[in-house]
DNA sequence: CGCTTTTATGAAAGCGCTTTCATAAATAGG
DNA sequence: CCTATTTATGAAAGCGCTTTCATAAAAGCG
């Protein structure tokens, strides 16, 4: 293995002036420079990285900490934001780096990864309403990034989509498609994003002046069986809504299993919309009805995280970056007008 | 931020005698020992990984690299499978660093990550038929582990399920049932565990002094969609099969939902069974009828792994270490006796 | 009680890099 | 042509830890 020492005395140079040319120093002669890359190349020379670390204090890599037991780790949502995360630092020899840690222990976690200089910062996912991982790591002093928001102090950075947007322009649409009894399958309002989306669900009725049916709107696990079993409680209703906006595919896929099950046709009989986030897992085009969705990528996410954080790192950032992406509305066959029963 | 050298001299000791205390080194006096590890919490101390690393030479690290743009990364399963490895290695201080690199770039990024020092030792997840990242590491002479076998040489260590048992004891339990037409939806033979189960599933036939049918068995993506394409063209034959055994959870819940669309009832109409790794996200006993599967929750293969790679990274293992972990056979009510014609 | 062995600690040399500071060589300026 | 500046390089001091080697103190032993 060529260290730096090696290298240097292989080319008759201090290591000085060879990691300089490495690291690109407009101090050194192009024609040294040129000699240097040649011979780091013919050698395989690697810098070590726990020496460049220590000498840079800077460790490389950026910290994801997962709660234990938390629904997100497990979630194929997680490992598609992954996907863009690690894609966007590849080039930067800068990793992440991944613990799981159970919520009790998720604050000392955060100050031993800082502390013992494991990372340069992190990425929070799934925050929650009041996240405390916020205020640990902003006490802490620490560079971080979101990825959704909060609900309290705004003075960090993250990155999110346009939740409100998403449900407020679908059920709008809805809306104007004639329909009035209209269902939300939703996550938990622990999450801010299912907030936010019925807050925007909420709009769109308002906007129209007529008021949602509480009943409807349900908030629980988004898994695949609860989508299920909400909506077969739904369809079971003295008046069963004529349309249903589910926060997540997964959710639309148990509500569509239950649709089938009672023999229902999407986009006919109950129209059926998701937010899509671009698993590739479960696609859109491919449901029994190709499905109406608001949809953005969540690798897209990943991919603008890890640049904000590494700006932040780089300390090329004066003030907290706040990105919101906007989402399309997607219409296609699951959505249909409202049949008036005549 | 305390270091080493600010807590020895507030101590009034050497560096030397403090990391001595602190790494638990028996030479030093019990006495000392306890002043050392009180001042240390005090101060709260936190020894700098860059510098132990580059100190002891070792990355305290184990990489994980993804396939860019493999289903892998994409899959629940995967996310299920760290929880267990970052479980299991928390306490030992040991994180796991990931990355994902395209298909023609992995060989040059085990590399990087070898020579670079950023890790001790790698998980290879999903190893194809002959895996070339298994002769490329074994080439580097990098301690890893694998998640899964391979077909080629077997000089190397690995956790894996028993999948030829797996299939083998589901057909065996169907033949018994009086089914003959089984068809099982598994995935590409690139993938080892593919090959495996069918080779378990034949081995059941034989036994039987029956030849299955290969028209019945299938290979393709393990998706919902992929599942419910199948199984749509399975019921669609002049002679559809009375029995479908499922690779994953995910095929299988593919299938219901075409069984479903068909009027069909699981269990009555047709049994189906599935391998069930355990996830969270899609729980066999909420199918809408409580599935039969062959259960191994791959959490465990996480766990597994992460011990095995700290023993071979200590020097701990003479030789390969290799585990094969059987497979219960869970009956529920998806399967049933078949009915004969009269 | 003098001498060897054990016990507990310290001094200091790395680990492999970066980076400041000094310096020799080359160039410019008057 | 000599001094002031620029340019290219080297020496060496860290970064914060571990670990070898040396050593002082304590203990054991005949």
């Amino acid at each position: 293995m060529t260290n730096l020492k090696t290298l240097a005395t292989h080319l008759g140079l201090s290591q000085a002036t060879v990691s300089r040319a490495l690291n690109g120093y407009s101090t050194v002669k192009p024609a040294t420079r040129e000699r240097v890359l040649a011979a780091a190349k013919a050698l395989d020379y690697r810098p070590n990285s726990s020496a460049r670390r220590l000498a840079t204090g800077r460790a490389g890599a950026f910290g994801v900490i997962v709660t234990q037991g938390d629904r997100m780790l497990i979630d194929p949502h997680f490992t598609e934001f992954l996907a863009g995360l690690t894609g966007a630092l590849a080039d930067d020899e800068i990793d992440i780096v991944m613990t799981a840690a159970p919520p009790e222990k998720q604050a000392a976690t955060y100050a031993r990864f800082a502390n013992t200089g494991k990372v340069d910062g992190f990425i929070v996912s799934a925050p929650t309403k009041n996240d405390p991982r916020i205020s640990i790591l902003q006490d802490m002093g620490f560079p971080f990034v979101v990825h959704g928001q909060c609900e309290s102090s705004r003075n960090y950075s993250f990155y999110d989509i346009d939740n409100f947007g998403a449900f407020e322009k679908t059920a709008t649409y809805l809306l104007q498609l004639g329909h009035r009894r209209i269902a939300v399958l939703n996550g938990t309002p622990d999450a801010m994003f299912a907030v936010q989306r019925n807050a925007g669900f909420a709009a769109a009725f308002k906007q129209h002046g007529i008021a949602p049916d509480p009943a409807l709107i349900i908030a629980d696990n988004m898994t695949e069986e609860a989508g299920y079993a909400h909506m077969r409680a739904l369809l079971a209703l003295e008046v069963p809504p004529t349309a249903v906006m589910c926060s997540s595919m997964i959710l639309a896929l148990g509500a569509q299993r239950a649709i089938l099950e009672a023999g229902l046709t999407i986009g006919r009989d109950v129209s059926l919309t998701s937010h899509d986030d671009g698993l590739r897992s479960i696609k859109t085009e491919n449901f029994s009805v190709p499905l109406t969705v608001t949809r953005s990528p969540i690798r897209k996410a990943g991919l603008a995280l890890a640049d904000m954080l590494r700006k932040i790192v780089r300390n090329e950032a004066k003030e907290a970056i706040q990105q919101i992406a906007p989402v399309d509305l997607v219409v296609r066959q699951s959505t249909a007008p409202i049949i008036k029963e005549s």
